[in-house]
DNA sequence: CGCTGAATTGACTACCCTCAACATGAGTGG
DNA sequence: CCACTCATGTTGAGGGTAGTCAATTCAGCG
């Protein structure tokens, strides 16, 4: 496999998870991203619309909804939260993106985000801007297709979500977020028992529906059963196949 | 305005919302469905993709999940409802949908539906076979264009279940889903103050995450508040203010 | 060292679920 | 026409889960 890059840049600067100079080409997260089953030549044509920016800090917006759409982002490094504000003023969390995730997409339908994105640790992303990949998926139907696809995957996660909040205890909404994203760290080559939450309580609870008391007193009592070990923001799963029934509601 | 039916046709026949034989042209949905902002010979190029065919009776099945996904469906009369079934085999509605709106999107993502859908009383469908949607969408670059807001819509409106299910009482998810309701007949120039709910209270309540007893309860007691008007199934929505406060939270 | 914000824990309360009985209406068959 | 069943919906009583309010701990930071 060749090797464009220019002989002064190290290759441990590349492998740096913020780094700007990485091309879809070489992205570690090519596979689960947007080129996936594109040609090597489809792929250099993406790569040359998306645009890499400085790292977001934590707390800082990707975007803010009414802000006017033209870029979907992909998520390069870190995890962000996707908020929209209600007409009485209070947030509600709609979901949790981790690197490899696509974000944005909620603003085709009116020209607008409906969405703020919100950098919950220091995360880097891919813009893309929209005008220049709905030209590209003209001429590319590979492209077409996996784009269709992105946005269907989006729909099918965001149903999963309404089964989870319209059904469950909140238990199981608590167990199945670990489980979520434990499977998402697993896609992306890292540990599926053994992870940092990269959102506060606060978050957890806004996205599940519950108050971060009741998500706090589940965390302990998931310890006490030794169905996980908490400590702050990082999780083990000790028992995943308990966590698995809890998930599914078993009481 | 040319008129393409074969002069044995009634016109009242070509109204009658089951019959198949009406084009993309000439639906009465065409500003909420597919075709809107489609040149006339475009839309007549989606039309000669798109088939009709006879009605589903309450009950039946449009598709099944893990079925083989190949097309998307607008529906023209009825309505339907989407069923996801969780490995525990309980049933999850994930939403209800209405002439002019377009179930199937969720099938794109691994070549099978995930929901099932199933007709709430007498249906009829236009079929738009996938493949041929996106070929012609390769050629027309509105129709690509309409079709990622189509999903965008979807996305978004998902979003908005998911906050109903996160933040609201009881109280204020019925309302909403009255309010829904009501907005969507509205753009269809039907009532928005007087309607016939297609779905049970069972449906309502899988869908909002309640009991069929909480449903029931909070029909009895909107009606009693002088907000509704609940017969059975219809519903003459009295007191509009207060049923939005009430969807908005304020108890 | 004190301040601030996030997280935990406890006591009490309220909302909604569970279980149950009952009502209503459509369809069937005598 | 009435009696019967079955499905759907309504209403009531009681209990459990999660919310509310409050106090405390802890980490980070100037």
């Amino acid at each position: 496999m060749n090797n464009f890059q220019p002989p002064l840049i190290k290759t441990q600067d590349i492998n740096c998870a913020h780094d700007k100079r990485v091309s879809c080409g070489n992205c570690r997260l090519n596979t689960i991203c947007l080129p996936i089953s594109l040609h090597i030549e489809d792929i250099d044509r993406l790569n040359q619309i998306v645009q890499r920016s400085k790292p977001l800090q934590k707390g800082e917006y990707l975007y803010r909804a009414k802000d006017r759409f033209d870029s979907v982002f992909a998520i390069r490094s870190g995890a962000v939260k996707a908020v929209s504000i209600s007409e009485t003023g209070d947030e509600q969390v709609t979901g949790f993106y981790l690197p490899g995730e696509v974000v944005g997409l909620d603003g085709l339908a009116n020209d607008t985000y409906t969405n703020s994105v919100v950098a919950l640790e220091t995360s880097s992303v891919c813009e893309i801007p929209f005008n220049r990949l709905e030209e590209l998926s003209l001429q590319i139907p590979t492209l077409q297709r996996h784009f269709f696809q992105l946005m269907s995957r989006e729909i099918t996660q965001e149903q999963q979500v309404i089964t989870l909040l319209s059904k469950s205890s909140a238990e199981a909404r608590v167990a199945s977020l670990l489980l979520g994203i434990s499977a998402r760290n697993n896609r992306r080559n890292l540990s599926a028992n053994n992870f940092i939450l990269p959102m506060s309580r606060t978050d957890i609870g806004n996205f599940l529906g519950l108050t971060i008391e009741t998500v706090s007193r589940i965390f302990t009592r998931l310890q006490k059963n030794n169905v996980i070990a908490v400590d702050k923001k990082e999780i083990v799963i000790t028992d995943m196949d308990a966590l698995s029934l809890i998930a599914k509601g078993t009481d």
